[in-house]
DNA sequence: GGGAAAAAGATTGTTGACAATACACTGCTT
DNA sequence: AAGCAGTGTATTGTCAACAATCTTTTTCCC
């Protein structure tokens, strides 16, 4: 006999499972830990593990597992596992250049159509910015640039744009050295902020098409002349061998299985 | 006791599966079908069939499901099955518009370091484009069109860059129309090309940018202004409902289960 | 004591079975 | 005849067990 119990059981979670399959649930879960940076870049996840630590089979993990491969947070290798992906210098080279291109032509259509709530909205995040510029706080900035951002291109009006967007930056986040590269030029930053909301407003596609790529491009530069001694140890690796095994593959078998249930709980909740 | 037949069994296959995984193999297989029009656009994809046809259970069948969702080739809907994606207008044009911004960047970059054997590689292919076109042949011109730009993106030196060109490109294939677009302006495509390549030989970035970029947007265009006969009725379904109910859902149990072993020996070979 | 071979253990790849949901069909009612 | 409820079937979601591979440890030999 089903649900004969007088506390009613979990409803809302039931709800969840109707609209959202296992697989979604673990991979929005996974794809949370590591930009969160719960599951350090290069680190193995072992599927038994996590499959233990969400309270469900090993099948939704390892489907979780492909679909993060292919949006880039993940590396898979055959009978070895999976690891968090590690982005290289020329990699992140790489990506700044195309989101220097995606910024250009969110630039260039923002400047055709943007409407003044929007523009107001952004206003106020640029407020924001300069506050925590002026209070040199980097980890209140951090976020306030990633929405500034976010919200240029989800302005321009492209869905594929947005969508392939997010992916760049979710990539890039993986590559633990560009947050620390704007420390002390947040100044420069805001600036630059303020003068690409201004081309914005004025309504001139090249100007604001170029004020953005030029912006994404300096980011990048900034990312290259970081003090050595911070590029040198980006994640704390050894700085012996590196580039074929990903990690040390150290052993953390009690980190691996902590509190059964109760994290199962929060993915549903989550 | 395994593998006790005189015939040696299967070498190469075995070859095969030691380094790439079920999952992997069906994932491409899968994708050539798709890319190749064996399953239609807007078709649903039965785990069970696929799984006998290729040979294998359903397991890897699922996993490369979820790749495929996360390249934009299907599209899962929850406790109703995978479907092959079905681009809309809307889509489409936005994936044009961001292929019009990749097609500048790889354009400004090549005009800054193409090589003169890759040049005379290009040369080539446009010679051929030009013969196809003076044949009105479309069968011959479209792969060398899709392989000219390919080798354009491919020489901008950014790996990144071609990898989501490429999966633009796949995305826009599912978009039927596209292709016959071009029917009657072959010649005005084929000259455009010739100028793309002239502007990036001189060296000027701006103006090899300016002529890829345009290219795309024209295609765009060429998109828009089809006959409306053609418009009407991209892949042959119904013109009632749609939009919600992907497909008529007709039940084809015949074709879904197709000489058991010999497509997944055909898979294996791949 | 050091290094190579072999055994043990752990982890991934794959499969088949079970449960839950959605779809199709039949028969009933109006 | 049309609409609807109930039943049956097909299909997907999930799980647990088996097989193959890799990693680690032990053991043996020099």
């Amino acid at each position: 006999m089903p649900q004969t119990e007088v506390c009613a059981g979990p409803p809302e979670s039931v709800q969840l499972l109707k609209s959202h399959t296992l697989t979604m649930l673990v991979q929005r879960e996974l794809e949370r830990m590591i930009l969160a940076g719960e599951i350090a870049v290069g680190e193995k996840l072992n599927e038994v593990a996590i499959a233990a630590a969400l309270g469900v089979s090993r099948g939704p993990v390892r489907e979780s597992f492909r679909a993060l491969e292919e949006t880039g947070l993940v590396r898979i290798e055959k009978n070895r596992g999976v690891f968090v992906r590690e982005i290289s210098v020329a990699e992140a080279d790489d990506i700044y250049e195309i989101r220097a291109a995606f910024d250009q032509m969110a630039g260039r259509k923002l400047a055709l159509s943007i409407t003044p709530a929007q523009l107001v909205g952004l206003r106020a995040l640029l407020r924001s910015m300069e506050a925590a510029t002026q209070a040199k706080d980097l980890e209140r900035y951090h976020p306030l640039n990633l929405r500034f951002h976010d919200s240029l291109v989800a302005y321009a009006n492209n869905p594929k744009l947005l969508q392939m967007y997010r992916r760049l930056v979710n990539e890039l986040s993986l590559y633990r050295r560009h947050t620390l590269a704007q420390r002390d030029r947040l100044p420069t930053s805001t600036q630059e902020h303020k003068r690409i909301l201004d081309a914005i407003a004025s309504g001139d596609p090249d100007a604001a098409g170029r004020k953005l790529h030029d912006h994404a491009m300096a980011s990048r530069a900034r990312m290259h002349t970081l003090p050595a001694a911070a590029a040198a140890q980006p994640t704390g690796v050894e700085p012996d061998d590196a580039e074929d095994r990903p990690a040390p593959l150290r052993k953390r078998r009690a980190t691996a299985t902590p509190a059964r249930g109760r994290i199962a709980e929060r993915v549903i909740k989550a």
